[in-house]
DNA sequence: CTGTTAGCGCCTTCAC
DNA sequence: GTGAAGGCGCTAACAG
């Protein structure tokens, strides 16, 4: 079926309340001016009698406008959205837009099936906001694949090279972030610490490590970061990774995570082997959420404002739609240190 | 702006391809029986020309067919999303709705205003999906208000008294949970457990708590559960709540959370006050994702199916636009007891 | 195989 | 203040 069965238009209402379509028109967008008192009375009368709802796509199309924007995440995997960083994007997202009656219009798709997609084909929604994950060269091709839509688009946690026409980032400070991190480990003499990343090029982490270098840099310390790549950032694959490194090399006095996931991974992998933290080794991770307060022991992070990072995105479209063009091209959030206790 | 700009319609790439606009949609729809090859060629090359992108808006009034299908996330907080367990239902339905070609259109109401919402006030999904929370009374005012709305309904988490008509739950079976955990701390020699729950009623809370009793009763022991009500089910209040309990009582010997996030919070206070978990006082949560493979010390819990009911969801919603009616009006999915060290 | 006609539900324009 | 005509982009039904 999935057919519109009987259901009230303006006409019946019209028709019910002795005026014509144009007057129900007028009362359903607020044009009061246009409306008699009793007139309009009657007619929301009938509107609540007959439980009339206006159709959103006959106004859309009449006024050629569309009241939703959509978000694409780009990824393999089927559970895209069972993450907690895009869950609290999203989250932040959706919750500007509906304030300002715009609704979200989630759409998860594989990169290879982009281009056959509903979202290319279709013209549905005012604009688009991209979380994408993939290796950078096909991460840049669903860029351009939006881009060529001719439609305004945000992309989070990118960093875009060219001029781009209509396109705006939203990211967070990643690099600061690394450079806390890098500040804080240097405060306590670290020497030898090993970041573990994984083999997947990501721009995020590579802010993440280039902040680190940055605070060693400044610092004048002899301190050398030792880059770790791991499979992937799974559970197993980063134990694997930091297991292979342990066992031909001396022991590194700080361990990172490129996020909390892979920090306690290692950490745990350290417990097994009877290291002490953070007394034989500091260990810190990056992208810490409300869950921090839960984890014992309590990982050192960096809190990531992806909450934030939604709404200001969300706002950055609102005000694109409205002025014709985004504010900036690039929205950069801050990050704030979580001190717990293993370092 | 926010408006249609200059966009091929179906009668520009009909011109230029010097064919009806007919053929056009014929081609569009793949109704290739009745389009020669060569027209189809000529066609498609057009629309990929002209960056032709057919309007859903047009389609769907003129097809009088939605889409898309709305998911109402109806909380006071606005980071209602921000939550795991909502998060991965809202994964595990937009992956089996995309895959049929709909999208998801999320929405996230105060209780408050959704009377005056858009959802209520305008038509424009094929169907609701909705995740509720707040006192009972004001939840079933909500199903009422969404019920009336004359379109399918799913519902998560809840369980519903009366005859209903085109109106469906999805929910985890937290009753076989709790037997689950009431099984497993009898077999334990547990003789007065706790269990922590928040102050709201909570249909699911309540079948953990009937399913500890059930596994009780069915033992034949004599084992007595004692309820703890928490304010909230927030940090502070779920400690101050345990707290002002072991004050004025003797040592349970086993604390069950009505989620892991209690659990895990009553377990730090029983920590800090020098009990030992699980030799003193065994713990156990409710709840548990991919993180408690993370979490340390490795809570005992009951995995929550929350991606699979996304799909179970998203499944009926699409028998029930496709038939006409719901398979089953209660769909109930199975949980997994997870061993930690906690017990 | 291809084209013509008509209309989905709404709102803009203009007349009364 | 209110109403009548017309059309947004698309496709079902029917002609040819």
């Amino acid at each position: 079926m999935n057919k519109l069965k009987q259901r009230a238009t303006i006409k019946d209402v019209a028709l019910a309340a002795g005026v014509s379509p144009m007057t129900v028109s007028n009362v359903l967008n607020g044009r009061m001016q246009y409306v008699g008192v009793a007139t309009r009375k009657r007619v929301e009368h009938e509107i609540e009698r007959l439980n009339y709802r206006r159709s959103t796509t006959a106004r859309n199309l009449r006024v050629a406008e569309q009241r939703s924007i959509g978000m694409v995440i780009v990824d393999e995997s089927p559970a895209f959205l069972a993450d907690f960083f895009t869950c609290q994007v999203v989250a932040g997202l959706t919750n500007v837009l509906n304030v300002a009656d715009y609704t979200l219009t989630l759409q998860g798709v594989p990169m290879a099936s982009l281009a056959r997609s509903m979202i290319v084909r279709n013209y549905e929604v005012a604009g688009f906001c991209a979380m994408i994950s993939g290796p950078s060269t096909e991460r840049n091709g669903v860029i351009q694949l939006l881009a060529g839509l001719e439609q305004p688009l945000i992309v989070f946690q990118e960093e875009l090279a060219g001029p781009s026409t209509d396109i705006c980032t939203v990211r967070q400070d990643d690099r600061g972030g690394g450079r806390l991190i890098g500040d804080h480990l240097l405060a306590r003499k670290v020497r030898r610490p090993v970041m573990i990343v994984p083999m997947q090029h990501w721009p995020a982490v590579e802010n993440r490590v280039a902040g680190v270098r940055d605070a060693i840099a400044t610092s004048g310390s002899e301190a050398e970061l030792t880059i770790v790549h791991a499979n992937s950032e799974s559970f197993a694959d980063v134990q694997a990774a930091m297991a292979g490194y342990l066992d031909s090399h001396p022991m590194p006095d700080a361990v990172i995570g490129a996020n909390d996931q892979i920090a306690v991974a290692a950490m745990l992998l350290l417990n097994e082997r009877g290291v002490k933290v953070p007394d034989q080794a500091r260990v810190i991770g990056f992208n810490g959420f409300e869950s921090h307060r839960y984890s014992q022991p309590h990982l050192t992070t960096v809190l990531s404002p992806a909450y934030s990072m939604g709404e200001c995105a969300g706002r950055a479209m609102l005000h694109r739609l409205k002025t014709g063009a985004f504010a900036r091209k690039d929205e950069v959030l801050p990050v704030v240190f979580e001190n717990g206790v293993t370092t």
